[in-house]
RNA sequence: GGCGACGUAGCCAAGAGGCCAAAGGCGAGGGUCUGCAAAAUCCUUAUUCAUGGGUUCAAAUCCCAUCGUCGCCUCCA
């Protein structure tokens, strides 16, 4: 298997510690605010990689993390007057729903900011000790001069940084790059004890200490979005590596951003999109078809048209399989013929160079093509097969949508309530008795008819 | 200003030296089916890969230049 690599910046044959098991760290959201659908492409992306993974027989331990202190926290809960926690909760609650309906598992573990603060104390400690940190006042900051790989992951050289005009110059620092791991706290602010005075942790820290805490020293794959590059993920690569003196990540993988109208989606801009609404207008799979039909390190862009389009794509794949469903049941056995050792040797082919999931969605849609004009019933069952068990890592929904099922049953009552005013006894119970049959129990009550699941 | 990515049909999007007179999806046009309408289905839809040079027996794919778009350099997925 190949990927793509941010710190070589190209394609490099995957080759984990452990032969067997996969250790994964994915930037997660600060709590804030609902997630929009940028924030969801990593989410989506990288959970299916994860799958796609544990499909070629991995084990996979994968960390996803929510900041839970942070500056836009803090003011989010001034503003309503409340404790940064219940934000905090909050929103990690919303995104566990969001999460849920976009068809996410569950990471391994999803740890917080505010559990680690020990652990995050006490990495700020070594790294003064090793001299690789100064207090100025109750702030920390890393010393980017002692670590001299510092820019590597994102090809810059720290001089062309120092030069360019945009670094902000703040006095506390000893040098533009340094970055604060501990700051000290303003009034109204959360603040822990520390030995640097009362304060809160900077952010690159937390992705660290808890990396370090859950995966060990030094793992597998590092994903977020490209826009984390820097600084966020070359610091957090400076500050455990001065450390432990030890290569941390072995595969940096970052998604490409997702823009409006040629501008990134992104919340200071205002331009975004929440996954609660675009689940409500799309749905779950046609977002899924939509983040999945282009390759994740590219950018691609948001619009109604084309989530229209990934609805419409995903309703070829979904109408052909509930079509085969009617024509082959569901309890069937197919032998592994060549025919599916090819699909699958294919269907892995393309995967294993990056995650070429647009490729991936091709060779469906080529099954899909085939079975109609062919109708062969044993393909038809060779082709659920397949489908089904890509789906593990694909994430869709191919059970027939049944959102509307509640108007199609008002509906029936209503036929049925005609024909009791008709006194066509006759229909009315046929009527029942068709939607009893269905699973569906009905009461007439003085109110009027009531109905339920059985 | 520095660093990086990208520019493939009406639109979206794979392909990264020969299997490409370039997958797949959406849309559009035509046929079949049909009381009407819809759905479904079949066929058609890039001699060409931003532009101009170059390397090579061979380039959408490599190199250089130009134009254009985007991202990062400040919070950001």
């Amino acid at each position: 298997m190949k990927i793509y690599n941010t710190l070589s910046g190209q394609k490099e044959e995957f080759v984990p510690l452990n032969p067997n098991v996969v250790k994964m760290y994915v930037c997660g959201p600060t709590v804030y605010n609902l997630i929009h659908v940028g924030n969801a492409r990593p989410a989506v992306v990288f959970d299916a990689f994860r799958r796609y993974l544990e499909y070629r027989g991995y084990s996979v331990i994968y960390v996803q993390n929510f900041t839970d202190v942070d500056d836009k926290i803090i003011k989010v809960a001034n503003i309503e007057g409340v404790d940064p926690k219940v934000i905090g909760d909050r929103y990690v609650a919303g995104y566990f729903k969001d999460a849920c309906e976009l068809g996410i598992q569950p990471a391994t573990c999803h740890p917080r900011t505010t559990n680690f603060i020990e652990q995050i104390k006490e990495f700020i400690l070594e790294l003064e000790k090793k001299h690789f940190a100064y207090q100025r006042g109750s702030d920390v900051y890393f010393d980017v001069s002692a670590f001299p790989s510092y820019g590597t992951l994102s090809h810059r050289n720290p001089s062309d940084m120092r030069s360019g005009a945009r670094v902000e110059i703040n006095e506390n620092k000893d040098d533009p790059l340094d970055f604060v791991l501990w700051k000290g706290s303003k009034a109204g602010e959360p603040k822990w004890k520390s030995p640097w005075g009362d304060g809160r942790p900077g952010w690159h820290i937390e992705c660290s200490s808890m990396s370090k805490t859950l995966l060990g020293d030094a793992f597998d794959i590092h994903a977020g979005g490209n826009d984390l590059i820097f600084p966020h993920h070359e610091d957090e690569r400076a500050q455990t590596e001065a450390l432990t003196s030890k290569k941390w990540v072995n595969y940096w993988m970052h998604n490409g951003m997702i823009s409006v109208k040629d501008e990134k989606m992104s919340k200071s801009i205002g331009n975004i999109f929440t996954v609660r609404e675009a689940l409500k207008i799309y749905g779950k799979n046609a977002i899924r078809m939509y983040l999945l039909s282009k390759h994740y390190r590219s950018p691609i862009e948001f619009s109604s048209d084309r989530m229209e389009e990934a609805k419409t794509a995903y309703s070829r794949i979904a109408r052909v399989m509930e079509e085969i469903e009617k024509k082959v049941g569901k309890d069937f056995r197919i032998t592994e013929d060549e025919f599916v050792k090819d699909q699958k040797a294919k269907m892995i082919e393309v995967l294993d160079d990056d995650f070429n999931t647009p490729q991936a969605l091709s060779i469906i849609f080529d099954l899909v093509k085939d079975v109609i004009s062919t109708g062969n019933l044993e393909r038809m069952k060779s082709v659920k097969v397949l489908v089904d068990e890509w789906n593990y890592f694909l994430g869709f929904d191919f059970e027939p949508d049944r959102k509307n099922v509640d108007d199609f049953i008002e509906l029936e009552l209503k036929l049925r309530n005609d024909a009791r005013m008709r006194k066509d006894y006759a229909q009315s119970d046929e009527i029942r008795k068709k939607l009893e049959e269905l699973g569906i129990e009905i009461m007439d009550l003085p109110e009027g008819t009531r109905w339920r699941w059985k």
